[in-house]
DNA sequence: TACAGTCGGGG
DNA sequence: GTGTACGACTGTA
């Protein structure tokens, strides 16, 4: 039988679903395979595009990897593997890194499941070995055979047992308009955030209808939501909190009143739980809450997903196409394991031998390593003040283009310890073969662009615009990691050359930009790694800039856009000392009338949302202002916002969620040597039994005597008697003269309540 | 004034 | 199933 449709997922049944045949550790069981055993494959699930079923198929998909070491050892580890049911063989393969063939032990397992744990056993006999491809994600081997990748249109030849014969994919993932996958969605939400107060209800809600269903009681409860289940039989359980509590907590009750509930569209396995965890990644400790995977059917947390907020499932779809990652797994990955899949996956197309990777320690840095530590992107300080005419350019993915451009990767960077862009003649390094880094990202800024491309052609009410948004948007985060993926020792082709070389080179184009720019007549009033911020008199338009845009990208080959021209930009002083500027604080309008700002209190979020929301008003009230001129006619208005705000603060008119601080712990109570202000907010959680690990946020009031704090997710109510108006109205002031700072109010007075801006210190 | 702790940033 | 380094800023002693 033939059909067509839409591949969903690709895995290898769980490990102890047939527990007597996986153990091959103390008597070799003689492997023969059955035909016929979807164990002995990988499980496939189909779309059927002619009846909209959900199939599941499997196909053999025997599983390689390497092991590569001094020939004595080797022989030992032939001899080791004869009693598993493996297939051996010798063969010379390819490493990155080096010019001459390997010669490598190729152990092929028929069983996929099986293959992590035998992994594991031989890694742990011959530590000294070394070895590759051993350590990938079952999709990604799929991808590399067959071209797959999730939502994929396939063609597929099966059998009357469901084993696929042939499979031919018809699309690609570079597509920029993939026809839609008539999927099922239904989504489960509980009425309230259940680490705030215990929930009620649970909300379901399919494309066209919506029940509101009692937690209590449990019976009727499991009952109704398994017809549901039943009878929608959705592709996809969108859920929030479903990772942290909801399908755990279903689950645990369909156990204890031994109702079955089929969250798994699979019956052959159970939902799969990972493990809370805290690790330290962008300079920060980020914590992520257990998750709940399910077989046949995907579940995604919204709020335990990755960036979900930023690009929701159309991002993740996306990321999931170019990736090859399953669905389930892009949705709660960092986009670094994206584009390191993407590695992967160009490596093992071309037959280039992936590194193990090895999860090292950390170890501290050496003196040299310091030494050397990387210059990072070019920084300048802007001239502090208003300004007017002034266009911001910024260079597209600078960092991935300069890799793609310019052929940077690990294996083509001379390996020079202190490389500048002097040391690179870039014709030389394009004359070698394209590197592995720019192969696999080549595709994506081509992609990205188009779908740009595309953005700008759409009308403003289009309603694809907000597909491609997302889209494009989750492409900038793997084209954004794929850079320091370059430099992180624990990256599988990362190379510290490769990541210096880039920023040597960004820093070049850079300042190459700001030659162009003078030469031309402008006048640079900032640099900021990837963006130059450029002004002449009297230039309104696109075409009083295109001229230097055209002569950047001559100059240095990189391609640039034009941000947008102000009607004006304010770049703010340090508040510890006045004369110095800070490279990252300013607000302007754009002559649209939108607003771009960086650095100032409503970008961060640990600031109180009606400090924001009041803030934000006040910066409204500006981008009103048709030109600068008119920026002073503003401060009247600016003055009753701020009084407003000040009475609604002091008469207690502030919804108390307004006034809330959240900040994430960096590391377990016990360790701080400070209690920080969430730390004793978390210190009162504690007391409370909610236990939060590192990486997790606090949310907490500031209050008037000791300790300071109280934490938001407490039992009782918070008596607002006790909140810290004075404290709350230093933020607000301190706010609202980001505000007002470049329009020269020097200090803003208050008189028992009541506030007045002045002008120049009068 | 020193130091400990927190956040940014890419669209 | 993982990015890093660093500077600005705030709160506290």
């Amino acid at each position: 039988m033939k059909f067509t449709g839409w591949l969903l997922d690709v895995y290898a049944l769980p490990e102890g679903y047939n527990p007597d045949e996986l153990e091959a550790s103390s008597s070799p069981p003689p492997y023969k395979g059955k035909p016929g055993d979807p164990q002995d494959g990988a499980a496939l699930w189909l779309l059927d595009e002619r009846d909209g079923s959900r199939r599941r198929l499997w196909q053999a998909l025997p599983v390689t990897f390497h092991a590569a070491g001094p020939a004595p050892r080797l022989r030992l580890l032939w001899r080791y593997l004869q009693r598993f049911p493996v297939s051996l063989s010798r063969s010379e393969r390819h490493e990155l890194f080096s010019d001459q063939p390997l010669t490598v032990l190729t152990i092929q397992v028929a069983r996929p499941a099986a293959q992590p744990a035998l992994f594991r056993q031989v890694s742990q006999a011959f530590p000294d070995l070394t070895y590759f491809d051993a350590d990938l994600p079952l999709s990604l081997r799929h991808a590399a055979c067959y071209g797959t990748f999730p939502l994929a249109r396939c063609r597929v030849e099966v059998d009357e047992k469901g084993q696929v014969h042939a499979l031919e994919v018809l699309n690609s993932p570079w597509e920029l308009d993939p026809a839609a996958v008539p999927l099922r969605v239904l989504s489960l939400e509980p009425d309230v955030d259940p680490f705030h107060a215990a929930p009620s209800h649970v909300l379901v809600r399919t494309k066209d209808a919506c029940y509101r269903l009692s937690l209590q009681p449990v019976r009727p409860l499991l009952v109704n939501l398994r017809a549901i289940l039943l009878r929608h039989d959705p592709d996809l359980l969108l859920t929030a909190w479903g990772d942290t509590w909801l399908l755990p907590h279903l689950l645990e009750l369909s156990e204890r009143h031994n109702l079955p509930l089929p969250l798994n569209r699979d019956t052959d396995c159970s939902p799969v739980y990972h493990q809370e965890r805290t690790y330290f990644a962008y300079g920060q400790v980020i914590y992520r809450g257990q998750q709940v995977h399910l077989f046949g059917r995907w579940h995604v947390d919204g709020h335990n997903a990755v960036l979900y907020h930023d690009y929701g499932m159309e991002g993740i779809f996306e990321l999931a196409r170019v990736t090859s990652l399953p669905v389930q797994a892009v949705a709660r990955l960092s986009p670094g394991s994206g584009i390191s899949a993407m590695q992967m996956l160009t490596a093992l197309r071309e037959g280039v031998l992936v590194p193990w990777h090895k999860q090292q320690a950390e170890r501290p840095k050496t003196a040299q390593e310091l030494l050397r530590a990387d210059q990072g992107g070019l920084v300048y300080q802007p001239v502090i003040g208003l300004h007017r005419d002034v266009a911001e350019i910024d260079f597209v993915s600078m960092y991935p283009s300069i890799m793609a451009r310019f052929n940077i990767s690990p294996e083509t960077v001379k390996n020079s310890p202190h490389p500048k862009f002097g040391d690179f003649v870039p014709s030389a390094q394009q004359e070698m073969e394209q590197g592995l880094v720019p192969r696999t990202l080549q595709p994506l800024l081509e992609k990205r662009i188009a779908l740009k491309l595309h953005l700008a052609e759409l009308p403003a009410w289009h309603p694809r615009r907000s597909a491609y948004k997302a889209r494009a948007s989750a492409h900038k985060w793997l084209l954004v990691t794929c850079f320091g993926y370059l430099g992180y020792k624990n990256a599988r082709f990362g190379r510290i050359e490769a990541h210096e070389a880039v920023t040597a080179y960004g820093r070049e184009t850079l300042l190459r930009a700001k030659e162009a720019a003078e030469d031309l007549g402008y006048n640079v009033l900032h640099l900021y790694v990837d963006g130059m911020w450029v002004q002449k008199q009297k230039a309104k338009r696109v075409a009083d800039f295109q001229p230097l845009l055209d002569e950047i990208v001559t100059r240095t080959r990189l391609p640039v856009a034009l941000d947008g021209i102000y009607r004006w930009v304010a770049f703010l002083p340090s508040r510890m000392d006045a004369r110095v500027p800070v490279p990252n604080r300013y607000f302007g309008v754009f002559q649209d009338g939108s607003l771009k700002m960086r650095g100032i209190e409503s970008r961060r979020q640990d600031t109180p949302p009606w400090i924001v929301q009041v803030q934000l008003a006040m910066l409204d009230c500006l981008a009103q202002a048709t030109s600068i001129d008119e920026l002073p006619d503003c401060l009247p208005a600016l003055g009753r916002l701020l009084r407003k705000a000040c009475a609604d603060l002091r008469l207690g008119r502030v919804p108390l969620a307004g006034l809330l601080v959240s900040q994430k712990l960096s590391r377990e109570l016990n360790e701080y040597s400070v209690p920080s202000p969430a730390a004793r907010a978390a210190a009162q959680l504690e007391a409370a039994g909610k236990h939060l690990r590192p990486g997790q946020c606090v949310h907490f009031l500031c209050t008037i005597g000791e300790p300071g704090v109280r934490a938001w997710d407490l039992p009782d109510p918070p008596n607002p008697a006790t909140i810290d108006r004075d404290y709350y109205r230093r933020l607000l002031l301190r706010a609202a003269s980001s505000v007002v700072e470049p329009l020269g109010v020097k200090s803003i007075e208050l008189e028992d309540g009541s506030s007045y801006l002045c002008r120049n210190g009068k």
